[in-house]
DNA sequence: AATACTTTTAATCATTTGATTAAAATATAT
DNA sequence: ATATATTTTAATCAAATGATTAAAAGTATT
């Protein structure tokens, strides 16, 4: 096989260009991201891309599709494992999710407004449909509602209490700032000590 | 004056490309859409747009703005009215948001996602800056706190909790949807439920 | 009714943008 | 070294898109 020094360049250009795609398409969106600054910022001809990937829209898939599934293959290895508490994998789940995102800030925007843009096409596609209220983890926390260490609540609000508390921050950072004392520093900060609150949060939530 | 009759007959116009406008950048955002769909779906040629509005960007701008100054007028109404106590304003708060999302429910993932394009052209207009953290509310949050009544918490985190716990469920629907049981109208009914429970389940945050 | 002013329309422009092509450059195989 | 295959480039295309223009239609004023 002679491919070998080829593919490395190849891939070498190929993931010069994803790189490229996934820094403008997670910043500015599908829409507002053109061709042309993909091209520019990864330093190659407008015509590779069309090369390597056919289409815009197809390398925007392979981006989302890859940031999907990294989001969740993270999510499902942790609520389904069976070996874990309840607790346990709320603290594991506060704590990956928050030192990931503080790696790569845009991601929770990037996901959720083109989900909006497009739900069902993404959506369906990644295995996740009910994927949190049938988890071990959701079950974990009725049998202890069952049990009564923690008083009754609908998974849902669960759900949206903690995500909410978890991936908000993200989300709304430039308003925050600027609601707030505008200390970006001092933001990030505040983002790992919320490592250790919110699990301290969620219970208090679960005991009222 | 020769000019009632015209007058409504312009600002029925102005009022429906305004309208269709607003539909199409708050669902879409203001890259995905397109002046022609605009016109289009306001039922006026397209030129009217211009002749009115001068460009998409000045109709942007519009939209924005009014969408902006619709959320913080409030908002500073009730966080700065000396007359209401700190749990007055969670639950008027809470109550107020949740009403007004339900109706439009894609208001926050506009503002949100459009700040983030351009943080500081959108931010500077409204005049919000430390609107939250030097408010009543938060004054009023702080002395409770010295009062014993509360633990101490930073004020940012009880902003990014606050607002985390209303707002996040409105920009994350269709995934929330997704991963719990998909029904829309239980979903709806949930956030109703939650004017309620917000404040119950802040105040227990408060405690903690 | 005649005139002036405002609003609306159809046609068109200029740029932007995603994509393609044919040739050049580079690497691989014989 | 030559031939073959792969990668890269510059030039160009076609469609989409924001904006303009000049004329038509409508309204108000005298």
């Amino acid at each position: 096989m002679a491919k070998e020094a080829s593919k490395i360049l190849d891939k070498s250009t190929e993931e010069k260009i994803k790189s490229a795609a996934r820094l403008l398409f997670q910043q500015k969106g599908f829409a507002a991201t053109r061709t042309r600054d993909i091209a520019h910022e990864s330093g190659i001809n407008l015509a590779l891309l069309n090369y390597y990937f056919r289409s815009k829209e197809k390398l925007f898939e392979l981006i989302m599709m890859e940031a999907l599934t990294g989001f969740f293959a993270v999510l499902k290895s942790i609520i389904n494992d069976p070996n874990s508490s309840f607790e346990d994998k709320l603290y594991l789940l506060v704590d990956t999710y928050i030192t990931r995102l503080l790696i790569n800030e845009d991601i929770p925007m990037f996901i959720l407004s083109e989900i909006r843009s497009n739900p069902k096409a993404l959506l369906k596609v990644i295995n996740a449909e009910r994927l949190m209220i049938d988890s071990v983890f959701i079950h974990q926390l009725q049998k202890q509602i069952e049990a009564g260490v923690y008083k009754p609540i609908h998974p849902n609000h669960f759900l949206m209490n903690f995500m909410g508390l978890t991936v908000f921050p993200f989300i709304a950072k430039p308003m925050i700032l600027h609601l707030g004392d505008g200390n970006e520093t001092e933001f990030r900060k505040q983002l790992e000590e919320r490592k250790r609150l919110i699990p301290i949060w969620i219970k208090a939530l679960l005991n009222t």
